[in-house]
DNA sequence: AATGAAACTGTCGGGTT
DNA sequence: AACCCGACAGTTTCATT
């Protein structure tokens, strides 16, 4: 799935990642079109889901959310997956969520007030589910970079130099 | 900091993280206010940084990204902290860097379009970074949960019923 | 925080290349 | 097929109460 997106599509995806409410106008005037072929750019851009929606960014700091953790999670067997996918779906703490191949199945990014809910999903909410072997949480102690923002324009590694040592 | 925020800020909150595109009326509407007395809420919020900003949801399949990974990194001494951060601030395909307590120092979320991509940014990227000791990296094979919705309802733990056993 | 007026934006139809 | 233009409805914004 490379879906054919031209320059301008590429343009508008980059432009709406970093300002989501932009107006039509202001990305028409950036795209050097008209505000209704714009308009109809991101109508059908949404309309192939590559265009997902849109959100607010909010500080978690100002929620109150002071804890973030990483929890790598074991399952004694698959049968189990659906109560984890389950669970996973309900609590709004949990951010993320992914199958993962080593060291474990799954790993989810959570987010809470503090040590305390951590503990309560750990202890209660995770380990009580059937099937969980065992979890092990890694504390987050400051984030350095966070975005939502989707690499448009990976260089490709092959066109680059050959690897030299360092001192010629 | 638990920004004394009403239940309003709290619900704009709520909805524009769902709908960042949401216009002001609606959401008007939807708080039982005028579209002006919304609109100046928002304005106070963006201005105190509790609303950082929009941004448009884009699929990462779309646009040719199939790999999705985990990378902790160990550095040797913090001494090279900022040479880290540098690069981490660099390359888009790195989403996040956390800065860790347990196993490693630093968790990387990145995003590529497959192995040859990765491979290049552990072996010739991190790996040269001054004080890399080492990287151990984790591939997501599904995901099956990723938001950047808060939960801005934690139910407090200490209300609950007291933890029994599961069969009475 | 609500109201009403002015400016702007989104959207629809029609026409062009 | 993609785009531009012009017009109208809806939205944002400001002044006022």
């Amino acid at each position: 799935m490379q879906s054919d997106l031209d320059a301008v599509d590429k343009k508008i995806l980059t432009l709406l990642m970093a300002q989501g409410r932009m107006t039509w106008s202001d990305l028409a005037a950036r795209l050097q079109l008209s505000p209704p072929a714009t308009a109809e750019r991101v109508r059908r851009l949404e309309e192939r889901a590559i265009l997902r929606g849109y959100s607010a960014q909010v500080s978690a700091e100002h929620l109150g959310l002071h804890l973030m953790a990483f929890i790598t999670l074991t399952l004694d067997h698959p049968r189990h997956r659906a109560d984890l996918l389950n669970c996973v779906q309900q609590h709004d703490a949990i951010q993320e969520c992914h199958h993962i191949a080593g060291d474990g199945d799954y790993l989810l990014k959570v987010r809470c007030r503090h040590t305390r809910d951590l503990e309560h999903l750990v202890s209660e909410v995770l380990k009580s589910l059937p099937g969980v072997l065992r979890t092990q949480t890694t504390i987050v102690l400051s984030t350095a970079k966070e975005t939502t923002t989707l690499p448009l324009d990976l260089h490709d590694p092959s066109t680059e130099a050959p690897t030299q040592t360092e001192h010629p």
